[in-house]
DNA sequence: ATGAACTTTCAAAAGATTTTGAAACTGCAA
DNA sequence: TTGCAGTTTCAAAATCTTTTGAAAGTTCAT
């Protein structure tokens, strides 16, 4: 809201911390801890591997939080490990594929989820089925049917977007003002 | 991941316990609070008004947690207040039209967030633009404004999708064994 | 106006999550 | 083998979020 703060001496890095607030704000909208977003933030826009020190440093972070941090985004796949030769620090790089990123957190987390809720739903409409007597039992069993299906449609557009990456992007192909190359691989794949 | 539990009598209200839970998680998981969604499933699958004390029964929450929750869910336009001519207490209803609790919680939570993130990006460029023989600035502009690009992206992809309800829908159009009536309003509006 | 029925509010309690910091661990080099 | 530089782990502390419950507030019938 207020455009105006942080007149601190710029020490060269406050435009940093700035936008990994802001990506952390996102990734914590997409359920993942705010922390995680702010180290991938600073990776990426390092654009070249930093030691774990330099990013507890930046962000202000204990060894142990950056060390967990690191990990964490590790197995999500979006921060990669580098070994320089001759350095026996570890250093850390961003995935920079924003397509690779989406596409293997929603086949990770939004399919295991999608599954387990899925199975529960059928599994209520069973009950429910198993009961039809049961005063309002076959209402209630459409209503649970129609949350059901919902979720297999949720489930099957997410999954045919992920994999054909189109959503017919059409409509606004050039409303944008970047040189930019998001889903920039190969085109069709 | 286990199927079988929960083997009590069922008093009738077994089933919509699970879906509620489910429901629940998946709210959560778009990052709201568990039990809005476990109220509102509550209500969705009764089909027919209840009285905030039957839903506070259903799911073991204070008469407090009820009046909150039902008062953010209306907030979100997903729970209606409903009067009934001759009766004391209030009821309340489910919005039932997914596409439309979709389209108001993105237009009024997603644009929000998408917003205040451009914003910062774009103050964060700035900053680096404000001094070029800083060592690595451009460098790190460029990799704040393919930041900026992105979040441009999918802010306007998110705005069509949301707007023209079309994502290509038709790969799997009949791949789902339910009445649905997903997206059921006028076609164009 | 009063009281019964019901709802809302909000401070405190409970609960959950995140971060810290210190100890344990891991090579590596002397 | 010891010490060092760096990393990981994890229990405790700090912090943040949610829920409760009781008091205040509403509304309506009498």
């Amino acid at each position: 809201m207020s455009e105006r703060e942080t007149p601190k001496l710029d020490d060269g890095h406050e435009a940093e911390l700035i936008a990994a607030e802001a990506i952390g704000d996102v990734i914590e909208h997409w359920g993942f801890r705010r922390v995680l977003g702010r180290v991938w933030t600073i990776l990426f826009i390092a654009a070249e591997p930093l030691p774990a020190a330099v990013i507890g440093e930046r962000l202000s972070l204990s060894a142990g939080a950056v060390s967990m941090s690191l990990t964490e985004l590790q197995r999500w796949g979006v921060v990669r490990r580098v070994f320089r030769p001759g350095e026996r620090k570890e250093y850390f790089e961003a995935e920079t594929d924003f397509w690779k990123m989406i596409s293997k957190v929603f086949d990770e987390r939004e399919r295991l989820l999608a599954e387990s809720v899925r199975a529960r739903l059928e599994r209520a409409v069973a009950m429910l089925e198993a009961r039809p007597r049961l005063p309002g039992a076959e209402q209630r069993a459409d209503r649970v049917r129609r949350l059901l299906s919902f979720v297999i449609v949720a489930e099957t557009a997410l999954d045919g977007f992920i994999r054909s990456r189109r959503v017919d992007f059409s409509p606004f192909g050039d409303l944008i003002r970047f040189p930019l190359r998001v889903a920039s691989r190969k085109r069709r794949a």
